[in-house]
DNA sequence: CGCTTATTTCAACGGATGATGAATTTTTAT
DNA sequence: ATAAAAATTCATCATCCGTTGAAATAAGCG
């Protein structure tokens, strides 16, 4: 009985004109994943997003959990391997420029879209025993890189010799993830800063008082850099 | 017909002894949301830990949206109420032990478990546009009296003129919502800390960084206090 | 040409979901 | 005692979910 009325698509079986792949499909589950999270996405809907049937996609993963694992390493890898040539020993800049770099590499890899990133955090607390293992190594090979250039830092004397390095890692790292998800969302809305390039402001914002809490010598002005202009002081008369 | 079998308990209709009242489904909601997240916990699942029948909960609240947004309200309420009186011009308290008590005051009304935070970070995240709104507007309350704080500790002199007092204030906070999230389930994994009371050595080590960042005169050490001690420095020997 | 293999869709399974309207029982007010 | 209101459950609706097995088509190879 064939269809009447104008239905979407006569759809034909068999191969396509373009093959989809397995970075299609990826990519089409990377932007659904972002807006709806991991469980809130159905393979349906990622299927609409690739233009193909739900069934393909199992033909090309095993599970939808072998599909978020796919994507995951897809996109931290390469993150990995860049910030591993920013913590190389030979570097000899100064600490100041090296640590602004680690933020603007966690954004060129990782800011594309504040929902995938979301997502992951979500199912490191909630995810299934195996997935947060999974997701645990990458976040060591990553994280661990970064606190290896604090060390460098101590050891040449700009850093703060009491620091602990991982931790020290996590606060930076976080929080600047933070900016980069809550104020698009929330600058306005909450009247945190009302600048149109309000994440410009805020990592600045973050980077100096960050700086100032783990440099050897905090008084001692950071040399002129990317952090600046520094934020003036937006004081209103008290009430 | 009646039931055969030992059906797990054979319902009657109409009031029970103990009336089921909105406080005791909130609490069930509550639970179930911390483990699933909004649109992953279901009103069966929320029955079911309330012990009710799942058209209950819709002859108490409107919709499952109305349910959360009611818990919302009933968590993050006596929060601002506290925060608020930390807040109190009156108080001549050095600001870092203002400061400390705030941290003490968000773990201790909203600590209660990761999984609420959790999914109210993602529901501003991703949540509908109404229920950001409403969101919107507990968080600006009660960032907001925190940020007056920051303000009466820089009329004082002990905190950086410059500071942003809102930007600070989200950094500040954000990063210790991270610290409570993250390092329970992270720390041991990630090898961040392997302290059993990773949690405290965590946050003290986060308020020394943070007071170094903000104020006036970072060098002179903090006062004795519940940051103390500070964290032994935990170098290794470089590779 | 026919055979094989890779790619794609279809149709369906059992189950879970948010929500509703009616039925039922208890409590309260008269 | 009776009527009204409040509290609770039941059965059900339409819809969506992840996944599977079989069927269909296209391309490559002999």
């Amino acid at each position: 009985m064939p269809r009447s009325g104008q239905s979407p698509a006569p759809k034909t079986r068999g191969p396509k004109a373009a093959k989809v792949d397995t970075d299609q499909i990826l990519d089409a589950a990377r932007k659904v994943f972002s807006l709806e999270g991991l469980k809130g996405s159905s393979i349906r809907a990622i299927a609409r997003e690739a233009g193909c049937d739900p069934a393909l996609i199992y033909y090309h993963f095993e599970s939808k959990e072998a599909m978020f694992l796919a994507l995951v390493d897809q996109k931290l890898t390469p993150l990995a391997a860049a910030l591993k040539d920013l913590a190389a020993e030979t570097d000899q800049r100064p600490a100041s420029l090296r640590l602004w770099d680690v933020l603007q590499t966690y954004k060129a890899h990782f800011s594309c879209d504040a929902g995938f990133r979301s997502m992951l955090r979500g199912e490191i607390l909630r995810g299934a025993e195996g997935t947060r293992d999974a997701m645990a190594l990458h976040i060591r090979r990553t994280a661990g890189t970064i606190w290896e250039l604090l060390r460098q830092g101590q050891d040449r004397g700009e850093l703060l010799p009491g620091l602990h390095p991982p931790l020290t890692t996590f606060f930076f790292v976080r929080t600047y993830m933070e900016i980069l998800d809550l104020i698009p969302v929330m600058g306005a809305r909450v009247d945190l800063v009302d600048a149109a390039d309000a994440v410009a402001v805020a990592e600045r914002a973050w980077f100096r008082l960050f700086w100032r809490g783990i440099a050897a010598d905090p008084t001692s002005p950071l040399p002129p850099g990317p952090w600046d202009p520094p934020l003036e002081s937006t004081r209103p008369e008290p009430a």
